[in-house]
DNA sequence: CGCATTATTGAAGGAGTTCAACCTTGGTGG
DNA sequence: CCACCAAGGTTGAACTCCTTCAATAATGCG
């Protein structure tokens, strides 16, 4: 399938490339959609490609060993992922899911250190996101190490709110289907869990719930309380 | 002071460089050494160098608001760290502590792109770098989201033991300092916690404990127990 | 040797999990 | 069009793992 190349040239990781580079960069990938529920790749299969989000929503989940599921990250539009070989690794580590109807560009995975290698400006690009990426692993860590559930569930809305946060009458809304199960799978909680607070917040006007659905009403008062107000 | 081409060239970092390119790159380098307690920068301190830890071993924590304190990383021999403006930053995210004397190389903060940028073969050994440490950050949020606290402590002690382990007669020892609350803070737990299930690991043969000291006595059966298994 | 640092251990309490039962929602097809 | 029903959500009660606090013991450095 064809590639807009307007719409990947506005992405951060390509507006420090040169014209020419984006164009030998673009001439090798390949890009289509994925419908809800689908997947990109699973857990364990070969690492033949990588890939770009261009629209849509994907959820990265891995099971464990006992056959509990978590979610590593969520892919917003413009982000890379499963760039397995540049974790060394032969397999994805991971489940790369839609949670909405989705395009993905790809490109074959031996691809990658060639781009990277000759095109500076992607290194050091790709090097930002994963250092964001890394970023983010470590505040999550740090979250799970430090804070209460109901903190945790409170910063895992409000960096979606960032990413995926559309404005609406009564509030943000986190712009993609999104379950109590999913919440408890990002914040180390479980669905019951996430139900009691989010109905807890409802009744103090911080949110508004609802069947895959989380519209943050009192912005300020949910980042207070993400920053460890007592009530 | 003056660097040590032969140790360097060893390192996983720079063994696809060209000697050119890394005598180029040494050129830039200046190296101290540190002694056990003192940092190498401060949480918040503007970022004017990043470094590479020829020796020992340094830990790097972050405090919170609230100033709960918790280990960010362990870094070992021949690993980068304080690249602070990979990640977009201008600051250090976390402090660098010395846990025993150490020796670092330090580069000026501005180099960083201009290197990452040049020289394609350390781009992609920086990326393999990051994506290293994102994979482990990954597997202990697994680890925090889904492990009760004595198979996370399991783990943090098994994976240090493959990057500082030394043989011993009496079985594998952790080869630096390390006490109960830095495992703690490692595992989101408390020293409480982490010294009764220590105790009980001794008493069942699968460890010595000691001030600052663990060795492992017995390996397959803590792996075992960092699977879930139940005794 | 003295003392600060680190480690152990008991008891009480609490935050969150687990299980079970029930309720709501919205998409599908009859 | 609306009734059905599977998927998602709520809520109560019991339980448990872990934390917290407090008191005591061991270690090794200066």
């Amino acid at each position: 399938m064809k590639v807009d190349r307007i719409a990947v040239r506005s992405l951060p990781l390509f507006e420090r490339m040169s014209d020419v580079d984006l164009d030998s960069f673009l001439d090798h990938a390949s890009s289509w959609p994925v419908l809800t529920g689908e997947t990109v790749f699973k857990q364990g299969e070969l690492a033949t490609s990588f890939y770009l989000l261009l629209s849509g929503r994907l959820k990265v989940t891995q099971v464990t060993g006992d056959g509990q599921q978590f979610i590593v990250r969520v892919v917003h539009p413009g982000e890379l992922f499963g760039f397995a070989k540049a974790l060394q690794r032969p397999d994805y580590p991971a489940t790369a899911t839609a949670v909405m109807e989705s395009v993905v560009l790809s490109w074959p995975s031996n691809l990658w250190s060639q781009f990277v290698e000759q095109n500076g400006r992607l290194a050091v690009s790709a090097i930002e996101t994963m250092g964001k990426q890394l970023e983010e692993a470590h505040s999550r860590i740090r979250e799970m190490s430090t804070e209460e559930v109901e903190r945790r569930i409170a910063h895992v809305i409000l960096r979606l709110s960032l990413r995926a946060g559309r404005k609406e009458e009564s509030g943000i809304r986190i712009n993609f289907p999104i379950s109590r199960q999913d919440i408890a799978e990002m914040t180390g909680t479980t669905l019951y869990t996430v139900s009691r607070v989010l109905t807890a917040w409802e009744a103090r006007g911080l949110v508004k719930g609802g069947r895959q659905k989380i519209v943050i009403c009192d912005l300020p008062g949910l980042s207070l309380l993400s920053e460890g107000a007592r009530d």
